[in-house]
DNA sequence: GATAAATTGTGATAAAAGTCACACTAATTA
DNA sequence: TAATTAGTGTGACTTTTATCACAATTTATC
């Protein structure tokens, strides 16, 4: 299963077989069921995930205990509480699963390892935030440049496999739009 | 007037002098004047800007010719089109200055030279890249859970002096709301 | 200092989106 | 398979936000 990551990784920089064996030694596995949570507002956040296959979430809930999402991730994506993670502190995001799935993850500590003593990982992970950066970027405009029609019709657009796989109530969530809306915006 | 990009990079890591003469030598300076363009949709976007001094935004306009900000940028942070500088493609944003100033810039070819050559480099913009995304994060979170007051509340919040440089049009136009809503927010 | 350009506030109205309520269906699970 | 639970659609209504228009003011420029 491990062929994954290193596919992953090797999308921007190539290793030699002992260098992906180092590179796997700072990762653990861990299995997920439907409903389990990974992270939890509150907690210590260790972990950044990487997904093998299965399917999460990473949402917040306001002070109205209304949830918002933030992100799906799915088989080669990465999630965590990324405020949380790299700054040592405590979550303020939760990390559920809506599919059962396995991930490997990686501590903050080992990561630092690996980017030091692995030079090609370091420039893996800054390769790797950039595309993330530029994602957010353009979501960022879809948000203050579109209504929710257009904004819907953009994510369809984007992951058109990925929508079919999770309710329409988190849909909305992840759109900032009401489910009443969406709902009827999808049905006229 | 480097001493600036100096004591930046050293937030995060520290250089000798050799080192920072080297990193140095990867950059140029450009001057830039109130409403000039650094970059220009559809111009080949080659250059990173490091802001010494001064005030820019990054835009897009979209097909009715709206214009949506999705950065500002002042003294001691970064800005291009990061989808064309990093994909080397042809710009969709423009980059505009709304104050005098100057910049360090560097190409798409120097920063991997740069970052090839001194790992403490590659580090350098992983960690940076990082914080920008955890930024981002938050204000996606915060377009999609919050209505445009609490939105305009958060932004004074997070960057009270800034907001006292830049036009209301504009700190509307970055929030997502039309300027007049942001004007009858305001002033109730 | 005069003129032009940009910025802002505000009224009237329209459009978009949110909220509450309820019924129906699909999916889980005991 | 019966009983819950989760997800969805839709009507009625309210609230929020956008749009258009115009006046006033501030700021830039010749």
């Amino acid at each position: 299963m491990s062929k994954i990551l290193r596919e992953h990784i090797e999308k921007i920089t190539s290793l030699t077989d002992e260098e992906f064996e180092f590179v796997l030694s700072h990762f653990s596995l861990k299995r997920f069921l439907k409903h389990q949570f990974l992270i939890q507002e509150g907690d210590f956040v260790n972990n950044d995930f990487f997904i093998l296959n299965g399917l999460l979430k990473a949402s917040h809930r306001n002070e109205e205990n209304k949830e918002h999402i933030l992100q799906f991730a799915t088989e080669n994506s990465w999630i965590t509480d990324p405020q949380a993670y790299n700054n040592q502190t405590i979550a303020t995001l939760n990390i559920q699963c809506l599919e059962d799935g396995n991930s490997l993850f990686i501590t903050l500590e080992n990561k630092e390892k690996l980017c030091s003593s692995l030079h090609k990982m370091e420039s893996f992970f800054r390769k790797k935030t950039t595309k993330e950066h530029i994602l957010l970027q353009r979501r960022v405009l879809c948000l203050i440049s579109n209504n929710a029609k257009d904004r819907y019709e953009d994510l369809l657009k984007q992951y058109p496999s990925l929508i079919q796989r999770i309710p329409k109530t988190m849909i909305a969530s992840y759109l900032g739009v009401s489910r009443e809306t969406l709902s009827r915006l999808i049905t006229n």
